[in-house]
DNA sequence: TCTGAATATTAATAAATTGTAAACAAACCA
DNA sequence: TGGTTTGTTTACAATTTATTAATATTCAGA
């Protein structure tokens, strides 16, 4: 679940095909992974299913306009972070203030340059992590998520899939506490159901193979990596 | 829930004093605390001293330009996490694609409509806010809800959830009293229902835990917080 | 300074949450 | 296929947290 966000995931909204195309050839030709809808509904279904890093929204689309689909989806627990564009016609300036206030992270007219689009997109990108490679170097701790290899003091630790993605979850924001249902959400996936008590025993295994201290229970709350 | 409260810096550079008014009065106006420099040696100076969350740099400036500024700064540890946006009368594509990659998050170009420039500005705040989450600083109390800590003096205090959550919600408006009620709301939910002494109870704990003098009780109508 | 209502305090108890071992199931791999 | 690893559940123990109940104290107003 975690591996599959190796390559940027771009979501593109737009009715008119030409533009779809556009976009979407220049995102991949920048090794972004992209996907195309047609309306504001088919964006809200495919985000659902693809759960992509950031979303390109045409305001002005048959059925539920940009706004609509982005108020929608910032609404719903999993897309509450997602980066939102906004493209469009309209330049007037109540517009633009009313896309960036409704939860957009940006707002471009059109006609508009690929080029100039990319720059943005991967100036939203460079903001939200800038975390060099594919590797998560903490105190002695080195995760890497390419090749899933973990080791502590360069001796490699090993660990099985989901004990690798939580560890991965949880040392992607050390010190953060994570909620048990945001564990589950993100390494399980939002609509596995589980037992109460198996986050916990993955838990138990990776203490078992770093060290007790290495995560820390908040009761009631989640869990937290700290090195 | 909980509001950040502490006022956000923002520089300014441009050698216009016109539009260093202009932004100025603006961002003032909405609360933010602005700094003007002239020229970009200026604004190198003016950003050490004030360590600006936000920096807005005018393109052509005499001496240095606002790229330069920008390469300059994003070299040094403390400001390469700090926003800048552009602001220029320049309105090719190549230039704003040199920006962006320059490590500008945003640029925008001239006339600009200061409700617009108001709108991305906060739009990035909010962007990075949800990144790097939040640290409500009350004195010389610090409550993190990312990471669920609160230091006092920088000495972390252990509280359990309710207490985390009551004293989170006091804090979030100091010196405002929160009635039994709202706190009931807010920290246990609408829907449960507890005897009359349990919030008593929680504010003991914490004022055990922070000292007595943090919560004062106002009788008959709730307690408020205050450093 | 009394008096009653509101709040503080403490300790006991209840409830909720997490830890752990072990058994079982499912996936994986020669 | 059989054996091994991995993932999940179960049942129970251990722990922490939340609530109540009983009693003391405070405080504002008569």
């Amino acid at each position: 679940m975690i591996l599959e966000t190796k390559a940027r995931t771009i979501l593109i909204a737009d009715d008119e095909p030409d533009i779809l195309e556009i976009i979407s050839f220049n995102l991949q030709s920048q090794g972004y992974h992209s996907i195309c809808a047609n309306n504001g509904i088919e964006a809200i279904e495919l985000a659902k299913i693809h759960k992509p890093d950031l979303i390109i929204l045409d305001v002005m689309m048959p059925g539920k306009s940009g706004f609509e689909v982005c108020k929608f989806l910032r609404a719903l627990p999993e897309f509450e972070n997602t980066i939102i564009i906004f493209l469009t016609a309209l330049n007037d300036d109540s517009t633009q203030i009313k896309g960036l206030e409704t939860g957009g992270d940006d707002y471009i007219t059109k006609p508009i340059s690929p080029k100039v689009l990319i720059s943005r997109v991967n100036a939203l990108f460079r903001r939200i992590t800038k975390e060099t490679g594919s590797i998560l170097q903490i105190g002695d701790l080195a995760i890497d998520r390419e090749k899933y290899v973990v080791t502590l003091n360069n001796e490699e630790i090993i660990l099985a899939r989901k004990e690798f993605e939580l560890l991965a979850l949880l040392a992607s924001k050390p010190a953060k506490v994570f909620l048990r249902n945001e564990i589950l959400n993100k390494v399980w996936g939002s609509d596995v159901i589980v037992g109460d008590r198996t986050i916990d025993v993955h838990i138990r295994k990776i203490r078992q193979k770093l060290g007790d201290d290495c995560i820390t229970t908040v009761k009631g709350v989640g869990y937290k990596f700290q090195m």
